[in-house]
RNA sequence: GCCGGCUUAGCUCAGCUGGUAGAGCACCUGAUUUGUAAUCAGGGGGUCACAGGUUCGAGUCCUGUAGCCGGCACCA
C-alpha cells in the first residue's frame, strides 16, 4: 500500500498502518509531534487505521488546524470532568469556538463560579493520566438504545435526528466515552494544560428558548502558555476600553434606573455626538438626500397596516390616553412616517427617486436581558433613511446607498468591511416572486460595485431581504452597523403612490438604509475603537489650556477665545476648549488633561503670553515646545478638517 | 424573557464566622503662585439598591422586586 506524503514522497506500508506508525518511520521527532493526520485531505485519529493508498499529512501544534482539535479535544476532557465531579450530569454538546470551547450540560442544580477551579483541577489531572483514545463504530439503533440505557438523553435524542441506517462513531478516553464525529488525539496528555475555563451561563438546548436550559462552561484553550497568556492580556486591553467604563472616566454619558436602556448624554458626550451628527448630514447632503423629522408619538394603525405591530407589538411602547378611544404607539423606526410624508400630494415619476433622511429617534421595548450600555438600548437615534423609487431603479440606489456607507466607514478610518447579503426569513410578507427580485437586485448591486459578500440565508427582514455591512475596529473585533433593506411590501400596505410615465398609478419601492445604524450604538464602536483617545475633529475636548500660575489666567482666557473663534466645517462649530484655572500646579493639570485623553494641552506662563505664543504638548506626552498662536491654530484646524487621527 | 453573579460615600473599592461603617481619588476651605503625569493642611459627605422577614441586634442570614454584569434567546 501506498502513502504519500506532501511533499510528493511515497512510501509503502502494510494494509492498516495507522497515521502514529507513518510518523515513526518518517522520524521520532514527528512521532512526538503528531497530533492527527490527514488522509486525502479527511482529519483522522493517529490510531485509526488506513486501507487504501493515500495521500497523508500529519497535523501537528504548529500547524493551523492544532488549535481546533486542542479545543475540541478540551471540550471533551471538560465534560469527563464534570462528569466524575457530579456523577448524574448529562452530556449534550461541546464544540471548539473561536478562542476557545464550551460544553453543555443537563443538570439539575446550576454550576457556581466557584465549581470552575475545581473542575479545572480534575481536567488537569484527566490530562496527566494520559488516557489513550479509543474509536469504535456502533450502528446508530444501538448507539440510541446505549445512551438511553444509561440516561443521556440528549445524546440519545442527537443520535436519532442521525438518518435510520448509518452507523455513528463513539471516542473511548479511558472508560469514559461520548458519542464523536472525532478526530480525536491519541491520548488526553496530547492536549496540553495551555486553557482556563473563563465563565458559566444558561443555553438553550439547540438554541431554542421553547427548549429546556441547559448549564454551559466556557473555557479557552490554546498551544502553550504564552499564547494563554497573550489571549489573557488581550481580553484585559479589551476590557480598558469598554465604553461603559470609559463613558464614565471621560464623562461622556450615563444611564441608570429609572430610564433603564436610555443614555443621559453629557456635555462631553453629547459633543461627539452633534460632531458625528453634523458630519453625517452634511454627507447625506452631499449625496442628495433630504432631511425629515417625524412624530415620535403615532396611532398604532400605521404600525398594524405595515405588519410590524404582529411581528413585534410586544417589543412596541405603547400609551393609551384617558377618555380617548385610540392608541398610540412611540416609535421603534421611521418607516411608516416617512412614507406619510411621501403620501402628501401626488407624486410623479419625474421625482423619483426620492431619498429621505431623517435622525430619527426610535424606541423599542428591548427584552431586558438583552441590554448592554450603548450597544444595545431601548430608546436610540438611527441615521435612517428611505428611499422611495420606480422599481427598476432598486439596483442602482442599492448601489449608491452601499457606496455611501463605504465611504463615510473610510471616512471615518475604518478600512475593513464585510457584506453580508440576508435573504427570505420563514416568516415573511410577499409573494415569492417579489422576494427573488428583491434578493436579485441586491445580489445586483453587489456584482456592479464588484464587492464580495457573503450569503446569510433565511436572515432577512418580514419585509424584504437586507445586506449588512461589517467593520472592524481597532483591536479586530466586528461590528454589524450598516444596512440597506429592500422593500417591495410597505409601500403598497402603506398606500404609496406615484403617477408613472404612461399616467397610470404605481407603487413605488422602497429601500431602508441606516449608514452609522444608531447613533448611540456607532458612538459606542467609536469609543472602543479609539479607546477613548479620540481624533481631534471627534475629541469633545480638542485642546486643553493649561495656565501655569494665576498671573497666567487671563492670557489663557484670550486663548481660549481666539480658538473658540475657529469653526470646523462639517462638524458642527468652533473649536472645543476649555482652560484649567484651578489652583493646582501645572504637573497636576497636565496629568488631568492626560488622563482626559485630550489630545493638545496648551501650557502658558508668562513668556507665552507675553510673546503670544502656546507651548505645545501632545496627549502621547510629547512637547513640541511654544509656537505663536496662529501657527497653532493652522496646525489644529488642519487635522480636524482632514479627519486626521494622529497616533503620536 | 431565561440561567448565574453583583449592588457599601460622586468614583474605585475594604468591611472575618451577625454587635451598629472605612480608605484613596473627587468635592469644599485655607495656605502656596508653581515650566510638562498627582503641593500641603483642614473639612463636609453613607436610609450599606429597594421592600419584607429571621434575630436582643442585620451592610453581613432568608424571601421578593429593580438595575447592572457574564452568557443564552431575541434584535423591524
Amino acid at each position: 500500500m501506498t502513502i504519500t506524503l506532501p511533499d510528493g514522497k511515497a512510501m509503502t506500508f502494510m494494509r492498516g498502518v495507522t497515521g502514529a506508525e507513518i510518523a515513526a518511520a518518517i522520524g521520532p521527532g514527528l512521532a512526538k509531534a503528531a497530533l492527527i493526520l490527514e488522509v486525502d485531505g479527511k482529519q483522522w485519529d493517529l490510531f485509526r487505521p488506513i486501507e487504501h493508498d493515500a495521500k497523508i499529512r500529519v497535523i501537528t501544534k504548529k500547524d493551523p488546524e492544532a488549535l481546533e482539535l486542542i479545543r475540541h479535544d478540551m471540550a471533551h476532557v471538560l465534560a469527563m470532568a464534570v462528569q466524575e465531579l457530579f456523577p448524574g450530569t448529562q452530556v449534550t454538546i461541546g464544540p471548539a469556538i473561536e478562542d476557545g470551547f464550551y460544553y453543555d450540560f443537563a443538570r439539575a442544580t446550576p454550576f457556581t463560579p466557584e465549581d470552575l477551579p475545581r473542575i479545572e483541577e480534575k481536567m488537569r489531572e484527566i490530562i496527566k493520566r494520559d488516557l489513550p483514545t479509543r474509536r469504535e463504530v456502533w450502528p446508530r439503533d444501538k448507539a440510541v438504545a446505549h445512551f438511553k440505557g444509561i440516561g443521556e438523553l440528549y445524546k440519545a435524542e442527537l443520535i436519532e435526528s442521525i438518518p435510520a441506517g448509518e452507523d455513528v462513531s463513539i471516542y473511548w478516553h479511558g472508560d469514559w466515552h461520548d458519542l464523536c464525529r472525532g478526530p480525536h488525539f491519541a491520548s488526553t496528555g496530547k492536549i496540553g494544560d495551555a486553557f482556563k475555563l473563563t465563565k458559566i451561563a444558561g443555553a438553550y438546548w439547540r438554541g431554542d428558548a421553547r427548549n429546556a436550559q441547559l448549564q454551559r462552561i466556557y473555557g479557552t484553550a490554546w498551544r502553550d502558555q504564552k499564547e494563554l497568556d497573550e489571549y489573557l492580556k488581550r481580553i484585559e486591553e479589551a476590557e480598558k476600553r469598554d465604553h461603559r467604563k470609559l463613558g464614565k472616566e471621560l464623562d461622556l454619558f450615563h444611564m441608570q434606573e429609572e430610564a433603564a436602556g436610555q443614555v443621559f448624554w453629557h456635555p462631553k458626550g453629547h459633543a461627539l455626538y452633534r460632531t458625528l451628527e453634523a458630519y453625517a448630514r452634511r454627507k447625506f447632503q452631499r449625496h442628495d438626500y433630504v432631511e425629515v423629522k417625524t412624530p415620535l408619538l403615532m396611532d398604532h394603525k400605521f404600525w398594524q397596516q405595515s405588519g410590524h405591530w404582529d411581528w413585534y407589538r410586544e417589543h412596541m411602547f405603547a400609551v393609551e390616553i384617558e377618555g380617548e378611544d385610540k392608541l398610540l404607539a412611540l416609535k421603534p423606526m421611521n418607516c411608516p412616517g416617512h412614507v406619510q410624508i411621501f403620501k402628501q400630494g401626488m407624486r410623479s415619476y419625474r421625482e423619483l427617486p426620492i431619498r429621505m433622511s431623517e435622525f430619527g429617534s426610535c424606541s423599542r421595548y428591548e427584552p431586558s436581558g438583552a441590554l448592554h450600555g450603548l450597544m444595545r438600548v431601548r430608546g436610540f437615534t438611527q441615521d435612517d433613511a428611505h428611499i422611495f423609487m420606480a422599481p427598476e431603479q432598486m439596483t442602482d440606489e442599492a448601489v449608491h446607498a452601499s457606496r455611501l456607507i463605504f465611504e463615510v466607514y473610510k471616512e471615518l478610518g475604518f478600512d475593513s468591511v464585510d457584506v453580508k447579503l440576508s435573504t427570505r426569513p420563514e416568516k415573511r410578507i410577499g409573494t415569492d416572486e417579489v422576494w427573488d427580485k428583491a434578493e436579485a437586485d441586491l445580489a445586483d448591486a453587489c456584482t456592479k460595485m464588484g464587492v464580495p459578500y457573503k450569503l446569510n440565508p433565511g436572515e432577512g427582514a418580514f419585509y424584504g431581504p437586507k445586506l449588512e455591512f461589517t467593520l472592524y475596529d481597532a483591536i479586530g473585533r466586528a461590528w454589524q452597523c450598516g444596512t440597506v433593506q429592500v422593500d417591495f411590501n410597505l409601500p403598497g400596505r402603506l398606500g404609496a403612490e406615484y403617477v408613472a410615465e404612461d399616467g397610470s398609478r404605481q407603487r413605488p419601492a422602497m429601500l431602508h438604509r441606516a449608514v452609522l445604524g444608531s447613533m448611540e450604538r456607532f458612538i459606542g464602536v467609536l469609543i472602543e475603537h479609539y479607546a477613548g483617545a479620540f481624533p481631534v475633529w471627534l475629541a469633545p475636548v480638542q485642546a486643553k489650556i493649561i495656565p501655569i500660575s494665576e498671573k497666567a489666567n487671563a492670557y489663557a482666557e484670550s486663548v481660549k477665545r481666539a480658538l473658540s473663534e475657529v469653526s470646523i466645517p462639517d462638524t458642527g462649530g468652533g473649536l472645543r476648549v476649555e482652560v484649567d484655572g484651578a489652583n493646582e500646579r501645572m504637573q497636576k493639570k497636565i496629568r488631568d488633561a492626560q488622563l482626559q485623553k485630550i489630545p493638545y494641552m496648551l501650557v502658558v506662563g508668562e513668556r507665552e503670553a507675553a510673546e503670544g505664543k502656546v507651548a505645545v504638548r501632545l496627549r502621547s506626552g510629547k512637547d513640541l515646545g511654544a509656537m505663536a498662536l496662529e501657527t497653532f491654530i493652522k496646525r489644529i484646524r488642519d487635522e480636524a478638517e482632514s479627519r486626521k487621527d494622529v497616533a503620536e
